[in-house]
DNA sequence: TTACAATAATTGTACTTACAAATGTATGGT
DNA sequence: ACCATACATTTGTAAGTACAATTATTGTAA
């Protein structure tokens, strides 16, 4: 169903408006899916997202300002997202040693654990929600996305 | 630049999960651009919304299921989204007459003329937010999400 | 008609997010 | 060393959102 009908528009959009609409309706969409996957784990999919950006630094501690830029929705209160990470034991803290400003989070086995488990299921659940498109078209549209933000 | 670049992914992601960041991030991206351009006409872009659904109806009242259906958006909480566009006297609300559970809501004559005040340079935002890809690609990556959802 | 379920909206509460101001630390110039 | 500035994070507050429970109204079936 095109996103006019989909959200019942009256009247006629431009191109550029209708791809803005249609863009944001679809990714609310996902995200809603995503977040219905992670519910039970007991993750919000921003959570999830620094889990696995801490995971990624391979033993290396991340600090805020990095997780910030590689989070997939910026947040104004990273801080706060990481309390509930460390709440839960599925990250840790410390003050870094040479430059006292800064913040290493490291993720701990917990979470790492946490993660293996969820890992499988992610996939087919994403597998799941693009599931009408092939792999062909999955590159297309990646290559459209890219290029918006070029 | 490619997503994972972008935000700096060190795993090699499958091609679903690498299209549902993709989505999610870029679509996060034209959100804030909205919320930008909207921000000096003291509206949220639900609000936004919820004004541009009203004004569809044409005169027709709006009650607060049909809003939610019609939202890009869905939210638990149109009431009160309604609330603040009533305070800032863009819309109105009445008890519907024949059922008296339901509301009907109706954009007023304040919130039709920020809504043309607004038209013009939304378009021109949108288009600037798209302004790297040509029609077709436009076009294209419309139908790839109306596919998504299908 | 009365009781029960269904519908439509609102409210309470906890949780999240946005934004600005504040805190603490480091750096560069004089 | 001292000062102003920049940096990194944290905190306060207001606004927004999610979810469940509640209120009010309507429909319906015994």
């Amino acid at each position: 169903m095109n996103i006019e009908k989909e959200i019942q528009n009256s009247s006629i959009l431009s191109e550029p408006t209708r791809t803005v609409i249609n863009l944001m309706y679809t990714a609310r969409q996902l995200e809603d899916g995503v977040a219905m996957f992670l519910k039970p784990y007991g993750l919000t999919t921003q959570q999830y997202n620094v889990l696995r950006i801490l995971r990624g630094q391979k033993g290396a501690p991340a600090n805020l300002s990095t997780l910030n830029e590689r989070m997939i929705a910026k947040s104004s209160n990273t801080t706060r997202l990481v309390d509930k990470l460390i709440k839960k034991d599925l990250a840790h803290r410390d003050v870094c040693e040479t430059n006292r400003r800064k913040v290493e989070i490291v993720i701990t086995p917990n979470g790492l654990s946490l993660l293996s488990e969820i890992d499988e299921e992610m996939e087919q659940n994403n597998a799941k929600l693009l599931k009408n498109l092939a792999a062909e078209e999955l590159q297309q549209l990646n290559n459209l996305l890219d290029k918006i933000r070029e």
